[in-house]
DNA sequence: CTTGTGTCCTGTAGGC
DNA sequence: TGCCTACAGGACACAA
């Protein structure tokens, strides 16, 4: 059923790229032929510029433009996805996620209305349904943790135990922690992370409050705490016992 | 519907 | 030095 990379090659060969775009986690290349490549960079995924290089370890696609220009896509873990789509068409099964996608939490459009929406009367942990793409697209592991760091919540809440003032400042904080990232490039861990087209790394690294600190002092001004890890839902998580409530 | 767990994949880090 | 295990994470399959 998927078309897999024949089918890929066929949806692009000889389409002009209109314009570049992004939903979520989702990168989308809008094609003159009605179509349109979607990638996601799972978590080892990079989109590359390597020239006239020979094929590098783990590149899975390289686009060839007119111009000579190349694009790759290189994945180690395999987890990023690349399929192309029909407009108005279903999605295939590999980005049906995409139809499901909340609003932007760095869009106006996006609420206390609509997270407290979706935060209130479930039992389940805060962080688990801020990792839900329906609830703030975009948001992964790390963004989560910051995120509710900044709003001053414990992970581990119940979604439902949440009052008023805090979905308010946990709407702030989702939104204020993703601009940030595109502000300082993104999030490059030494096991790798977001890496540039060219190659380059990003910095938010070193302004994370919480994330891969486990054992030191917690960046809020004025506190003493100490950074914990634990385990949720399969997921490393990171927070300030002190000042996260 | 809700909630929690397991799976995919590979490079890297740590233990011994 | 080298082998072994654990870990990292996004999205989805699946179970209860």
């Amino acid at each position: 059923m998927h078309p897999g990379p024949a089918g890929v090659r066929r949806g692009l060969l000889g389409a002009t790229v209109l314009g570049v775009g992004r939903r979520g986690k989702y990168l989308i290349f809008h094609l003159n032929n009605g179509r349109g490549l979607v990638l996601h960079l799972g978590m080892s995924g990079q989109v590359r510029r390597f020239g006239v290089d020979p094929m590098h370890r783990h590149e899975h696609m390289r686009l060839e433009f007119s111009d000579g220009q190349t694009l790759s896509f290189v994945d180690a873990r395999r987890f990023g996805r690349v399929c192309v789509i029909t407009d108005g068409g279903p999605l295939p099964r590999c980005v049906r996620g995409m139809e499901r996608l909340g609003p932007e939490p760095i869009e106006k459009g996006y609420s206390a209305a609509y997270l407290g929406g979706h935060l209130s009367g479930r039992k389940a942990r805060v962080k688990s349904l801020l990792l839900d793409q329906r609830v703030a697209c975009g948001v992964g592991n790390i963004y989560s943790d910051e995120a509710l760091h900044r709003a001053g919540i414990r992970p581990d809440r119940q979604a439902g135990s949440l009052k008023p003032p805090e979905v308010s400042r946990l709407t702030v904080a989702l939104g204020s922690v993703l601009k940030d990232g595109i502000r300082w490039c993104g999030t490059t861990m030494k096991d790798g992370g977001f890496v540039l087209v060219d190659g380059g790394v990003g910095s938010f690294q070193d302004r994370l409050r919480v994330y891969g600190r486990e054992g030191e002092r917690c960046r809020r001004r004025g506190c003493v705490g100490v950074v914990r890890r634990q385990k949720l839902g399969g997921r490393s998580t990171h927070f300030c016992p002190a000042c996260q409530k």
